[in-house]
This record gives structure tokens, C-alpha cells and sequence, in this order.
DNA sequence: CCTCATGTTGCAAATTATTGAAACAATGCA
DNA sequence: TGCATTGTTTCAATAATTTGCAACATGAGG
């Protein structure tokens, strides 16, 4: 599930997938690559569950399905920003560090 | 971060240091690994705000930060599990299909 | 049936990640 | 200082992933 989660044109997938469901072309369009490429990668994400696709008529629909996982980008965002920030202040700390009473 | 969680022997390191913080020597022993590698997996980890390193005397200690990542690994539990229930009723409403009334 | 549009799969090339040995760095201790 | 222990880095080889083209499959609509 992880692995699934582990590249940035899936991960974009996702959020694009949070708005609403979108067949293969048209997410192939939007990350500008081949629609093969877009259905693996669409095709990796279900083998994880975390979308589901129907089949109207000649085209595919994926949906997002795992409702958890946007808690965890959420808190994957928290903590990637917390670690900013940290990283941020430890620079200034030495820049200008605070008196020490 | 979700690259860093890709790889079995860094979810198991990180399961392993939520018991308690472990010298890299002692996790390349577990995992049964060089040394140079358990190193880079657990810098991967750490480049990636999930552990952190402390140096005591010759060795160095890694523990675990980010609590929401134990968040985020039962939300994946839960998820997998919930998915693999699915799949076996899914299969077993074929076998032995319920009754429509 | 034929054709078009959409998706999936197979394949090989390109890219990226992982591994382990060896060299190197840092610490503790005699 | 000299030596042993522990970690990190460098490097080449190996493994895994990603990509796009081509071939194939499926359904819609003449």
C-alpha cells in the first residue's frame, strides 16, 4: 500500500481523484503521459485499494475509494511541514541564537 | 515520506523502534543485513522526519518520531484488512450466493 | 460487420533503488 | 599512541520500477 503511494504522479492521482471521479484519458491528459502509462499506474492504486474503476460504456471510471487515506496525506503534509518548520527555526537558532536566560 | 515507508525492511525498522530505540548494528542483526545498508535505510528513514539519531559513545542510537506515522500504519492496516474482507465475501456470495429476500 | 474510441497487456529500453564489499571517519579504551 | 568497535560513504553490480510503443480486447454506433 505504501508502494502504491510512493510516486508522485499516483499521489497526484489521488488528489485529482478527491474532486471527483475521472476516466483514464482524461487523467492521462491532465499528468501528460500515455494512456498505458496512466492505467498502471490507476491499476496499481485499485491492486492497493485505495480506488475502485466501473466501466461506462467504452470508457473507465476510477473513484476514489480508502477514505483513510486522505487522513494520511493529511498527516503526512503535517508532519513534512512541522519537519520544515523545525529545520527553519534550528537555522535561525544559529543565525541569531536566543539568550540563554 | 510515502517513499520512505516503501520498502519492508523500513516498516519493519520502524515497527521495531516503536518498542525502542535501537543501535544500527543491532537492527542490521535483526533484519540480517549488512550494516552499510540498515544505515542507509535508517538515513532514509530519518531524511524523511520519521526517526531520529542520537550519537552514545561509539554507537548510534535511532528512535522513532512522527507519532502520526502509527497512525498512518494502523490506518493501513485497517484499510488492507477491511479490503481482504471484502475480497472474501466477494468470492464466498459466489460460491454460495445469499438469498435476494 | 466494420470502424472508431477507450483501456489493458506485452515487451524492451531507460531510469531508479538496493545491495554488499571496501575505504574512511569517529569514538572509547588500554 | 595504537587498536578495536561502530557508522557512514563510495562504488559497481544487481534488482526493481517506470515508460512508451505496439498489439490486442471491449463496447458504441453506424
Amino acid at each position: 500500500m505504501f508502494k502504491a503511494l510512493a510516486h508522485p504522479m499516483r499521489i497526484y492521482m489521488l488528489e485529482k481523484l478527491r474532486e471527483r471521479p475521472w476516466c483514464v484519458c482524461e487523467l492521462a491528459a491532465i499528468v501528460g503521459v500515455d494512456k498505458s502509462v496512466a492505467s498502471k499506474h490507476l491499476s496499481q492504486l485499485k491492486a492497493a485499494g485505495l480506488v475502485d474503476d466501473e466501466r461506462r460504456g467504452t470508457l473507465v471510471e476510477y473513484r476514489l475509494v480508502a477514505p483513510c487515506v486522505l487522513d494520511m496525506s493529511e498527516c503526512a503534509e503535517r508532519t513534512i511541514l512541522g519537519n520544515k518548520r523545525a529545520r527553519l527555526e534550528a537555522i535561525a537558532a544559529v543565525a541569531s541564537p536566543a539568550p540563554l536566560l
